[in-house]
DNA sequence: GCCGTTTTCGGCCCGACTGTTTTCAGTCG
């Protein structure tokens, strides 16, 4: 078992221990371990040594026997016990907004609730409203937020789903069956949020290459199996489904299968136009078969510039390819540093050498570290004394690292009103300062939006940071008129956020064409809070594809020197 | 369950918001 489940199992056993209306403070003992293991850098083994000699704050002599036998045997008795004791069902309740642990305990002794469908059932039936601390308005609300919990059910951020779909992949491609082989579908027009994994493979022996794909680790059960089709559950849920195809027909199929449903839509109706049939099996000339080799001679066929697949939503993309006009996209080796990382200072995992030694390692030539500042005090946020502090460490590891640039920047909290979380002689010491909503979402939309262009127009402010809030599959944007927001920003030469962090991927691509029109310019962070996050950089490239820009428009494809020059020019 | 000590118990992070109350508990970040 490693740090990472450990770390889970803590979490759950703390909240298990509310639900259970336990002493709160010894359920947040549990996750106070929890997040001490996550914040040390050790190994496991060195780690359990640590524990067991009293080492680690945070952890006594009953946790550290604890960890210790997760460690050592991947369960904990405690544990079972504990779950066994309490319904699996409340901790899909726990989901719902508004209900935490005493509420739904409340729900449980009283009425009996166990899961998610009871829970709706007593709404229906009007029972919440007698409970102690419920009324009609809570009612509601709950019954809002189950509705959200089954919209969202069955769907998984990007990053889910590329570290589910890569392993499926790298067995497929090295069975002697396979000719070609991708992933098609949401997935590959990389969507935020995807439900299931379509694969395609051209081969000419379907039975062999399902029957392996049906038998891949990972792979729960076979839901349905046809001749060259089959779909499965992974371990984890997810659906995934695999198309076994000829090689010639695989261009055809791949193009179909990865949509979106619009997109193909308009090639076939321009098929049409053409005295052609588009299918998912081919280009027919009357009863004739028109060849293609690739995706490329289909676009080709059709007198159009091949489309990449991030592009492929009915955003115009065919006009464009049909003018030559589509964007010139890039990719990861076009991003040459980073912005927006958290170091121990605040709320991150690592300190900023480890942090800066891994964005070298990744190739990257300077890091802006910009931890949280002191109105987020959840977060650990610094006040003055903790920056001056900050600043000096910063400086010293600039000096004393080769091959990349420290720049030394803040994540401001954006205040109510629209002013940042410290003084200017401060705000001034930085070499950038992102400013970013953290708390009061529920401002009306014109309120939210003077409080962000606002912010905009404060001199020392460099970017906006996840400019609406959202978090993907757990909680809508704020809201706030994001016309208006990119207007402000352009209008103060200020640089947008592209948060690449998959829970956010904040702007929305849908967004970024707007943005660009204004003349805005962007910059994809990670928004890393860990060493891996670092990496989430990849998912902002993927918005920035989507969003049909071009590397001119992002600031971090500049090198040191001239992303120097343009935050000196702030 | 952890910690620290004025050392074996008493306190454990803070503030805003919401919906319920009629002075506050629970939730959230």
């Amino acid at each position: 078992m490693d740090k990472k489940e450990i770390t889970h199992v803590l979490q759950e056993i703390g909240t298990l221990l509310e639900l259970q209306g336990e002493n709160p403070f010894k359920s947040r003992a549990y996750v106070n371990a929890a997040r001490a293991l996550e914040l040390l850098p050790d190994a496991l083994p060195s780690l359990v040594e640590r524990m067991k000699s009293h080492q680690v704050k945070g952890i006594g002599k009953a946790l550290a026997e604890k960890i210790t036998e997760l460690a050592a045997t991947g369960k904990l008795a405690y544990h079972e016990k504990l779950k066994a004791s309490v319904p699996a069902g409340l901790l899909d309740i726990l989901q719902v907004p508004g209900l935490g642990p005493k509420k739904t305990r409340l729900l449980w002794t009283q009425l009996g609730i166990e899961s998610l469908g009871e829970l709706e059932y007593a709404c229906n039936e009007n029972r919440l409203v007698v409970l102690e601390g419920f009324g009609a308005r809570s009612q509601e609300k709950v019954l809002q937020g189950i509705e959200r919990l089954k919209r969202f059910r069955g769907r998984y951020h990007l990053s889910a789903a590329r570290q589910r779909a890569a392993p499926l992949l790298e067995h497929l491609a090295r069975h002697p069956a396979t000719r070609r082989l991708s992933i098609a579908g949401s997935l590959r027009r990389c969507r935020e949020t995807i439900r299931d994994l379509d694969l395609v493979a051209a081969s000419a022996a379907p039975a062999a290459l399902l029957d392996a794909f049906a038998s891949l680790p990972g792979v729960e059960r076979v839901e349905e199996r046809e001749e060259t089709r089959a779909t499965v559950i992974l371990d984890n849920g997810m659906r995934a489904e695999l198309h076994v195809v000829p090689d010639a027909a695989f261009p055809f199929a791949l193009l179909a299968l990865t949509g979106s449903a619009e997109h193909t839509a308009l090639l076939r109706q321009r098929a049409r136009a053409r005295g052609l049939t588009l299918t998912k099996d081919g280009l027919l000339q009357g009863d004739r078969p028109l060849a293609c080799a690739d995706e490329a001679a289909i676009y080709q066929a059709l007198d159009l510039a091949f489309i990449p697949p991030e592009l492929r939503e009915d955003y115009g993309e065919v006009v464009a390819a049909e003018a030559g006009s589509l964007p010139r996209l890039f990719d990861e080796t076009a991003v040459r540093g980073i912005f927006h990382v958290h170091t121990t200072w605040s709320d991150g995992a690592a300190g900023a050498e480890a942090m800066a030694l891994r964005a070298r390692e990744l190739g990257y030539a300077y890091l802006g570290i910009s931890d949280h500042s002191k109105s987020a005090f959840y977060a650990r946020g610094l006040d003055e004394e903790r920056v001056r502090q900050q600043a000096a460490e910063l400086a010293a590891l600039d000096a004393r690292l080769e091959g990349i640039r420290i720049f030394r920047g803040i994540e401001a909290d954006i205040l109510p009103d629209g002013r940042l979380d410290y003084d200017d002689d401060v705000l001034a010491s930085f070499d950038f300062v992102i400013g970013s909503v953290h708390s009061h979402f529920n401002l009306s939309e014109g309120e939210m939006t003077a409080r962000l262009c606002r912010a905009l127009s404060n001199p020392y402010l460099t970017m906006l940071g996840h400019p609406t809030g959202r978090l993907l599959l757990a909680r809508d944007p704020y809201s706030v008129d994001m016309h208006a927001v990119i207007d402000a920003a352009a209008e103060h030469g200020k640089i947008i956020e592209i948060n690449a962090n998959p829970h956010r991927l904040d702007l929305d691509w849908r967004l970024c064409r707007y943005a660009t029109e204004r003349g805005a310019r962007f910059s994809i962070n990670p928004d890393a809070h860990h060493l891996d996050g670092l990496a989430d950089t990849a998912y902002g490239v993927a918005v920035a594809r989507k969003g049909w820009l071009e590397a001119g428009q992002v600031v971090t494809t500049l090198d040191a020197e001239e992303v120097a020059a343009a935050l000196a020019r702030r």
